[in-house]
DNA sequence: ACTCGCGGTCGACCACCTTCGGCACCGGCT
DNA sequence: AGCCGGTGCCGAAGGTGGTCGACCGCGAGT
């Protein structure tokens, strides 16, 4: 058989050149021919591995996904329960310069959705995945007494996610909730009514009524400035 | 002097031809040449109304604010507080075939909006606009004592209408948390701990812990149910 | 060495947004 | 009435971007 190239490899080369495009010359410029010329290849050779260019997206799309996975992992470390939470929190929120463009490309990409119905289906898919372990963190908080028993975990963990997906906008808004300080006092802001003393010890949240530029260290660097 | 047209009541009728062919035949199709086709002019004749596109995609938007805040004003009618603030929510939430095809127009915005700094301004403007009037109705809810004194108002509003941003995107991807009464139980969820018994009354918020199938039929006019 | 087929190039096609030169028309002026 | 001047509008052309298809060349298997 004739010569034979990894095509997953290919595949990844070609989303980070997307990647890569994006985060240097903006959405707008990162085109199929773009794409093309930073590999040094012709734009007719990127449909021998992608369908379409909404398939490209839909790869940068799921490689961002794997990437934010990655960075929780990390962010998460040991930790567990309710400090677990909130740095999984912190790995999705648009905090840093590196989630900054990812932004650009998650929230462009939901703009394209409409009418690519299958598209919608890896973000359904990405908000399970998390739904999951959020809520596993947040049961694991009230099992470790972080959070009161009456807590509403189910409902905790689809309204943090649900901010988490609109602080992304906000962000690529660049309106004012987007700001670190903010994005944190908004999860923190959720999560306060449930946090037992115990909660508020170990979590290091802010308490509710005083909402000081307390981000947890560990995520987002430095939101010192606030 | 010569032929003159209503340039005004033009780029409304432009816009409206837009927001029209979206609901009908979905955003892909609505290009500035079927817009044109719509309306029985040449495509060439837009741009005496509108710069380019991006133009009519701004004024489709800020047509779809307007809206909203008509339907705002026709919902929050002589409530004040609570109610009000339940309602005006209400209305910004994607619950009905009006909004639903607003959130497409409205999150394919927010995809251009990147490389067109200029467009961010409008939302910001909305926002303001929004949590003003929201924060307003929080701290009248307050002061009628459907709030706790310890409410930390300001972070509720906000938390609010990043919760509606959020929500109008996991609509458009057709997420489960899309649905209409887990929206509302996003809201209410977030307001609960807030409440007092007598808001609770008051505003027929259904109670943290059982969230029943509790969506307010006429999207926000009578929430009185329970 | 031959061959078959994959990976790639190149150019063409189409749809889109946008521009532009020109025509048509209307209101006022003479 | 007949001429202007300016405006509304058309439709062709330009530029760009996504996509396809005809062709080339290399390299693995026979």
């Amino acid at each position: 058989m004739p010569k034979v190239v990894d095509r997953e490899s290919r595949r990844a080369e070609i989303v980070a050149a997307y990647l890569r495009l994006v985060a240097r010359d903006g959405v707008e410029s990162a085109t199929s021919r773009a794409v093309a010329a930073e590999l040094g290849i012709s734009s007719g050779a990127l449909w021998h591995y992608f369908a379409d260019f909404d398939e490209v997206l839909s790869a940068a799309f799921r490689r961002i996904f794997a990437d934010t996975n990655r960075r929780i992992a990390t962010a998460v470390d040991h930790r567990s329960g309710l400090a677990a939470a909130v740095a999984m929190i912190g790995e999705i929120l648009p905090l840093t310069a590196v989630t900054h463009d990812e932004a650009l490309v998650v929230v462009g990409f939901w703009g394209r959705v409409p009418f690519r119905p299958d598209l919608a289906a890896f973000q359904s898919e990405a908000e399970a995945v998390w739904r999951a372990d959020l809520l596993a963190h947040l049961d694991r908080a009230r099992a470790d007494g972080h959070l009161g028993p009456a807590t509403p975990l189910d409902l905790l963990a689809d309204t943090l996610l649900v901010l988490c997906i609109g602080q992304q906008v906000e962000h690529v808004l660049r309106t004012d909730v987007a700001r670190p300080v903010r994005q944190w006092q908004l999860v923190t802001g959720c999560l306060a009514p449930w946090l037992t003393p115990a909660g508020r010890a170990a979590g290091a949240l802010p308490p509710v009524g005083g909402f000081g530029p307390a981000a947890p260290d560990a995520v987002a660097g430095d939101v010192s400035g606030g």
